[in-house]
DNA sequence: ATGAAACCTGTAGTAACTACAGCATCAAGG
DNA sequence: CCTTGATGCTGTAGTTACTACAGGTTTCAT
């Protein structure tokens, strides 16, 4: 009994609400994964309710390491309501392998660069065994 | 014996020998950590051994995920001798710190797409647990 | 001498924003 | 009604670390 008379909001209320920048609201509507709002008579662009929900929507999803591209895939899924469970159940797992990827990649990093710092004195001297291991010609990859 | 009389090498040389791609090599003599290399007559860069060292101690310090901003203290530490192993081994923990925390970042991550994966079916309906979860007004900062 | 392979410069594109500059609009107080 | 400060507008450029051309030149082996 509201959907009608809610009163909409500027966009730094928006900002505010979501703890979105306005910038970021502004880049995320040219990126199409925010529609075009009305406007007020003199341009301003005003929101409603579902607009939050939208960018709260957006915002999780980007600090879950969802891409601008992979939401867009998933609003136009829910948008449309053309998915199924399964179909999103498997973006989602798709997207935590690729995160573990990525976790594995920087544990093997976080263990040379500790294994290095320990062979290393710390001490006021010009040596450093840090800079030479740096200095070989082995890649990371193996 | 050999430093004055070795042959010096065209940039694919150095490509192929370092495994960094030709494009990378000159992006890099742009942002100053390669030296302006000689040139042929025609232009053509000339690299000695010297700089292949050099190029191999950035790539080891890219895929430990060093900006081209820290390599270039780095290596403007070692070139002008001015370090001391203290100074080395701090900037390397530090660096080290900085991966733990992607990687605490990357874990919550990974934790909540499972626990959503986990509350789906993966039915072939059209309601979602995920996209429910998703529309959340919840931060993961926490 | 010729032709293919390698090299040159300079520009533009990538991802996801942020940061202006320079101007217009809005809302509240006087 | 008018002013004024806050807020909003567009459009462009900067960030990071490259990659990918286009269009031309050099090198080197034959």
């Amino acid at each position: 009994m509201s959907s009608s008379t809610q009163s909409p909001v500027t966009i730094g209320t928006l900002a505010k609400k979501t703890g979105v920048n306005i910038e970021t609201i502004r880049y995320y509507e040219k990126e199409g994964i925010l529609p075009h709002p009305p406007r007020s008579p003199g341009g301003h662009r005003l929101y409603k309710k579902d607009d939050v929900k939208r960018l709260f929507f957006v915002r999780r999803c980007r600090e879950l390491g969802f891409s601008i591209k992979e939401i867009n895939s998933l609003l136009s899924l829910v948008q449309t309501g053309d998915y199924t469970c399964a179909a999103i159940h498997d973006l989602t797992l798709q997207h935590a392998k690729e995160i573990k990827q990525k976790i594995t990649d920087l544990k093997k990093m976080e263990r040379v660069l500790l294994d290095m710092a320990a062979e290393c004195s710390g001490g006021d001297i010009p040596e450093c065994p840090i800079i030479d291991t740096l200095f070989e010609a082995h890649s990371l990859a193996s």
